[in-house]
DNA sequence: GCAATAACTAACAAAATTGTTAGTCGACAA
DNA sequence: TTGTCGACTAACAATTTTGTTAGTTATTGC
């Protein structure tokens, strides 16, 4: 998948070093990844129940977005005991709940200029 | 650029729709994006001063990002007085000012656990 | 006149992400 | 026994993002 040689690839690596910022967005930025860690957050923590509240999403791109949320350790897996064949569900860690109160802000950080604030150039007194 | 035919921009439109916090995520997940509002943030507001900060980025690349950041009114371009040819500088609108603390909480977030913060699966209480 | 600097753009190529098609496996239901 | 469900995977194609090469414009310094 990633091609350890090209420029791209040390570009990540770089930014990673200059600071966790770019890393943390790299691990979120995934097409559907925040709205997945939020539905797994409000309950929705089954394969086919994110994927009732997702109807475009095919089912080989949700495991795909999953197993990278794992990899990334924001969430486990886990079995359903009592169901067979055994079902499988998803839990969001320590680390995957810390990020809901940031997808929150990033959300509400959103809405308000989306929904008419008034954007403007940063202080005036700016003269340097 | 954008196929607007495309599935792939219908469910970038689609996630929209569900949550602004799926349009902020793509605001700011370009792959410099958050270093240079940083970085602008910090007073590194001249394209070569970005330059300097960014050894590895190209010039094309970085005017890219610019103009993306700009047309989601994070930043807006000024000329500054004085200078011939006019220099140009990019001030963060109120926009932008108010993603640098969301970018801050992302950074400790990412830091603490690649500094080794333990992570376990989130309440084991929860046996639905 | 020749090179250099600041701040770009266009066209193209490389790489990465996203989406599609088809198939798996075990258990139950009709 | 054919079909369905849940939870996937592999291979491939479409799309998007990122990076590269080669310009541009205006001006100052040599």
């Amino acid at each position: 998948m990633r091609k350890e040689q090209s420029t791209n690839y040390a570009n990540e690596q770089f930014l990673s070093q200059v600071c966790e910022r770019n890393s943390a967005i790299s691990m979120i930025s995934g097409r559907w990844k925040a709205q997945i860690v939020y539905y797994i957050y409000e309950g929705s923590n089954r394969f086919n129940l994110l994927q009732k509240k997702l109807p475009k999403i095919s089912e080989t791109v949700l495991a795909r977005q999953l197993k990278e949320l794992e990899k990334h350790a924001i969430l486990v897996k886990a079995e359903v005991p009592g169901t067979v064949p055994t079902g499988i569900k998803y839990i969001l860690t320590n680390k995957g709940l810390d990020l809901v109160p940031i997808l929150e802000s990033l959300c509400d950080w959103g809405k308000i200029y989306a929904e008419g604030k008034e954007i403007f150039a940063g202080t005036e007194a700016e003269n340097a």
